[in-house]
DNA sequence: ATGACTTGCGCGGCAAGA
């Protein structure tokens, strides 16, 4: 089973790029974040003529993850624990495989710039409520997979210049300790289950010729229970991607699970 | 380096991103 997680920054914009990854990578299922747009505006009708199922959890301009499948899925949207919170940033899917089921979320986790304001409070905040829900979900006992963009740089390794970030919100010591929590219910960050290298980026900014000069930073995940970790085969990270003409300025990582 | 892009909204230039 293929699984793959992209930020698209704006699926209406990227939809021709999308369209090629669902035909020539072919996942089995896609988690996309910010869409930058409600379900009603959604390419549904593009995504369904190559074969896919799209649960969509939208919001108008900001934030919005999706879930696309080519096996139908059961959907949950928004992250549990906080009735007033209304940002887009979350949905769940059951997905059926020949083992049984894998259960997969799109996150978006919020960016938290600049720090000491509610913004960096909210990161802090949704950081804790995606650790509760998840503890919950490890009781499972699933194979589970939570992908997406956590706007989190876990180590000096994954950034190209990671003092440059020393006091950015995806790389302060707090964010750090939060997300190192998470791991330690017991989730593998799945691409460092196969290699230990540094230099491994999903995200180059769009200014100052980040991706010419490879300034990048590793900030999307996937997170895998130890039922997902068991099956992990590969992890790729499709860097070309970031090549393209009106690239996202994140790029897509994928698993296969067995 | 006060900068550098890209997007949505909507027709002004902001706000937000990371």
């Amino acid at each position: 089973m293929r699984i793959a997680t992209w930020n698209v920054n704006s699926v209406r914009q990227r939809l021709d790029h999308l369209v090629w990854y669902l035909r020539e990578v072919s996942p089995d299922v896609l988690c996309l974040q910010e869409l930058k747009c409600e379900e009603k505006d959604f390419p549904l009708a593009a995504v369904a003529a190559e074969g896919y199922n799209a649960a969509v959890h939208g919001q108008k301009t900001f934030n919005g993850v999706a879930i696309l499948s080519k096996r139908p899925i059961e959907v949950m949207r928004g992250l549990p624990g906080d009735d007033s919170d209304t940002q887009s940033r979350y949905i769940e899917a059951e997905v059926p495989d020949e083992h049984g089921v894998v259960r997969i979320a799109s996150i978006y986790l919020p960016n938290g710039n600049p720090t000491g304001t509610e913004k960096y409070t909210y990161k802090l905040a949704w950081m804790e409520r995606l650790r509760a829900h998840a503890k919950g979900l490890l009781e499972l006992e699933e194979s589970l997979v939570l992908a997406g963009d956590y706007n989190v740089i876990p180590e000096p390794r994954d950034a190209k210049d990671p003092a440059a970030w020393e006091k950015d919100a995806l790389f302060l010591p707090q964010t750090r300790a939060q997300f190192r929590s998470l791991l330690n219910l017991g989730f593998a960050d799945a691409l460092r289950t196969v290699t230990d290298d540094a230099g491994l980026y999903t995200f180059w900014d769009y200014q100052a010729g980040a991706w010419q000069r490879n300034n990048g930073i590793r900030i999307d995940h996937l997170l895998l229970s130890p039922q997902a970790a068991d099956r992990l085969q590969s992890v790729t990270i499709d860097k070309e991607m970031r090549a393209r003409e009106k690239p996202s300025d994140h790029v897509p990582i994928r698993i296969e699970l067995d």
